[in-house]
DNA sequence: CAATCGTATAAGCAATTGCTTATATATTCG
DNA sequence: CGAATATATAAGCAATTGCTTATACGATTG
């Protein structure tokens, strides 16, 4: 798996709406089941069953096993292929995201 | 247009691999026509000139007319919704991206 | 003007995507 | 065990996508 094609896998998953707002309800919740999705959710159980998976994949969330449940929390490190982009082209967008790259150098 | 459809269409766009390194390309040569962008790729004219389009309508490039040629530029504020997007839940992701919304502050 | 060059659009098509309903696979409880 | 709960998978389908070839448009040149 090329870095390239880790950031297109991470650019496709978010690039969704109804999947990016799953993304972002974990964001908030800090952990959450899988039934806790659904709940306010637009669409199905499978739907949801199936964007979650379509993260983790991705390697955007990661999941913990207890009883019968299973809670999805943010895997911080799955955006690093996009952030790494951003990164890497930062002297051709300077102006904007001048100190990009230094903060990068000092996260790692 | 909210800003979660300008962070989809961006995120959409450059999720194709052909299309980002279009874009990359662009991002790479600063100006670039049209023709020079179909020397050397993978597809046809009008394929570019589609991925082409739909940069331009995600507001990731800007265009200059010049003769019969169009030279193509990257437009570095189309990158503000996904940009924005990261910022927004900086405090989630802490640790790897700590200085991320100062960042931006100062490049408004 | 006609020919040519650079670019865009049209139409069609195979592949992918995101959803649904139906069903399967855990896991727990009584 | 059997029933119930939580989640995943299967199958099918309409919509979207990215490509192709063919054609049109626009600007320059002779």
């Amino acid at each position: 798996m090329t870095a390239a094609m880790q950031l297109t896998n991470v650019l496709k998953t978010l690039a969704d709406p109804t999947r990016r707002a799953v993304f972002e309800r974990i964001i908030r919740e800090g952990e959450i089941a899988a039934t806790g999705l659904v709940q306010g959710s637009k669409v199905s159980q499978p739907a949801v069953s199936q964007h979650l998976r379509a993260l983790r994949d991705a390697g955007l969330v990661a999941e913990r096993r207890e009883g019968r449940h299973i809670h999805y929390r943010v895997a911080p490190k799955g955006l690093s292929p996009l952030i790494d982009w951003l990164g890497h082209y930062e002297t051709f967008w300077a102006e904007r995201f001048a100190n990009l790259e230094r903060l990068l150098k000092e996260s790692e």
